[in-house]
DNA sequence: ATACTATATTGGACGAAGTCTAAGTCAAGA
DNA sequence: TCTTGACTTAGACTTCGTCCAATATAGTAT
């Protein structure tokens, strides 16, 4: 974390006190956060700090290969700081919870040359879809209904 | 196609006009549209249909299986008519062009129990990402540039 | 052929997520 | 301490998509 300052101070940024501030919001929790969840997060420490920083701030980082985005269906882009250990990840179609997990095989071998088409592949990105235990549960009580519906939580 | 519309008229669909020329362009060319991109081509044959249908009916069909819903980064869904035969996508991150492709490995297997969480786990979606052939010339062109900034097409 | 009605369509308002800009602020070096 | 270019900000704007009340129509019953 205050490694990731003096990466970002070697590069050239200004340590601003914004910057600091969504430093520390993405290094507290390892976890998901869309760039609103960073935003309130961050304005606990610094009422004043606009939406627009956030945006910029987060993109920069995305820039750098400091976190790295995630989308997963038509939602708001998530934030991942967990960029300096590749992984995947497990999403609940119910509520939305995404959980890091690690594959076995790596995905660019399971792609044969014939289907590559004179691409220069560089990464894979493999998302897995699910039930989670607690949308399973659910479910259940709600005594094999329609499927669907589910307040959507995530982290 | 006129298996699609029979499929659909046994779901107790009606056949209206609108839904017709819908199918009928996802049919055209098997190819990854955006809504917008269906209903421009939608109202060449039907000049008064509304965007609300062309969303309303792709999302029916998306329920249906009929067709899939493509979500690549931040930008629009895009809607894939090839729905019964399962592949994944390889994406050109200068241009965006999409290929479907086929793997060798079926990714599920790669997640390991340990890496379940107790999920239910029913799909995953591998997606490779890479220069498409043009982009890579149109580089090589512009003499080692910054590698970034290309016009966005796509199919 | 006509009437009926549930289902489908429409335009436009609305909303969420994100981008952009012009004006003001401030971190860091001199 | 002064200076200045990098940074931040509010809010307008764009894009993608949803929702709604009013209207039209496919399919069926008569
Ligand atoms: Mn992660
Ligand atoms: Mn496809
Ligand atoms: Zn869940
Ligand atoms: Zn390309």
């Amino acid at each position: 974390m205050d490694d990731l300052l003096q990466r970002l101070r070697d590069r050239g940024w200004r340590l601003t006190a914004q910057r600091r501030v969504i430093a520390e919001v993405l290094d507290g929790e390892h976890i998901h956060f869309t760039a609103d969840e960073v935003h309130a997060r961050a304005v606990e420490r610094l009422p004043e700090i606009s939406r627009a920083s956030v945006y910029n701030t987060l993109g920069e980082l995305v820039a750098l290969g400091e976190i790295t985005e995630v989308t997963t269906d038509g939602r708001a882009k998530r934030y991942d700081p967990n960029a300096h250990h590749p992984h995947q990840h497990l999403v609940c179609s119910g509520c939305g919870t995404m959980r890091d997990v690690q594959i076995t095989e790596d995905p660019i071998r399971a792609l044969p040359e014939g289907e590559r088409f004179g691409f220069t592949v560089s990464n894979a990105v493999v998302t897995y879809y699910g039930r989670c235990p607690d949308c399973a549960a659910a479910e259940a009580v709600a005594g094999g209904g329609t499927g669907s519906g589910q307040a959507r939580r995530t982290a």
